[in-house]
DNA sequence: CCGAAAATAGCACGATCGTTCGTTTTATCC
DNA sequence: GGATAAAACGAACGATCGTGCTATTTTCGG
């Protein structure tokens, strides 16, 4: 079947279901029972795959980070006009935030504000994904506008993005994606 | 002594406890045992307090908000420039995320990220005090510039504020203030 | 197809969760 | 100051948490 060992099988299906529970509850409610029961597993069939919780939380931010890369960063290097990577990687980033087939929000941008303050394994995930997402953004803003503030670009852009988040999911604004982009113009236009 | 009888002012004892505690864990991470050890007082003395933990996380939300009125809006009302009211909020706004007197973060940008897609009263509550706030943005936006894009101006706003959060107290980038002020200046000279 | 190794299940543990109830202490008012 | 009401306590509940152990099932290489 496939060329996976079966456990490494295993291993992916619980991250997945992990990735939609987080999206829903947060990281921090994601508890191993009711994943376990969702996916048809024993809780400790599961637990051994992770050896602890903390194990298991950066694991599925791991795998959210990687499914970031595939839907949102991975598309913008087809860009050839390097100028306006910026652009097609925040509209791919809202795409991402209303359409990944995730059934909550984003679990890294929810992580990096549940665990700020809460030292331990989760939170250094976090702090490590939201910082190469960041540096992400500051490479592309330069391109964009070389001789603009591209820290203050950066900002803004990662800014937008929670925004967003927040007036979709919690506000219900269903005319979220059209004020974000406009938002978004109107940053580039004054950089 | 105070005017107040003695079980309204444990109350507040109790919610100003839980503001602390929810500001550093979040607000789905408020358990009962651990507030009550903190305070003296008996799991179950507290819990008649409220009658059920969703309340205690409620009415913790409220007091929050509560807060930022004082700390934030309030002042704002003193300025007689309308024009500069915008850029008087935002300035209190980031001054109330570094040094509001919490441990942690903002509860209540935490809280409308962790419960946007957790229905129940808590949500109900983290989005009735976060709209309240995105209206506020959107009228002292219409005073400063009565031409511009508004609703784009809001989402920038918050965004930056939230931006701000993160990049301060997960990254702990000590230039996260003068970046994140440089941004919201170009943000007003571009609208 | 068989034996070793990996994967999963079953069960139990101590801890903690929110919540209830009856009692006891403490405040309030005439 | 003593009656009355409010407030806080102590103990217990069923549930669920993360995490060990041991046994059983399943996978896989020779």
């Amino acid at each position: 079947m496939t060329d996976l060992a079966k456990g490494d099988r295993t291993h992916a299906r619980i991250l997945d279901e992990a990735v939609e529970l987080a999206s829903i509850n947060g990281l921090g409610a994601l508890t191993i029972g009711p994943l376990a029961e969702r996916l048809g597993l024993s809780k400790s069939g599961l637990f051994a795959h992770f050896r602890s919780k903390e194990a298991l939380q950066v694991e599925t931010l791991d795998r959210v980070a990687a499914r970031f890369r595939d839907f949102v960063t991975e598309p913008v290097r087809t860009e050839p006009d390097k100028t306006r990577r910026l652009a097609v990687f925040f509209e791919r980033w809202i795409a991402w935030l209303d359409r990944s087939g995730l059934s909550g929000g984003c679990p890294i941008l929810a992580a990096a504000i549940e665990f700020d303050d809460v030292p331990g394994p989760v939170r250094d995930a976090a702090a490590r994904h939201f910082g190469e997402l960041h540096r992400l953004i500051v490479r592309f803003a330069r391109a964009a506008r070389p001789h603009g503030d591209v820290d203050a670009i950066a900002a803004s852009v990662s800014g937008l993005a929670m925004s967003h988040l927040v007036r979709m999911r919690l506000l219900g604004e269903h005319r979220a994606r059209a004020v974000t982009m406009r938002a978004f113009g109107a940053l580039l236009a004054g950089a």
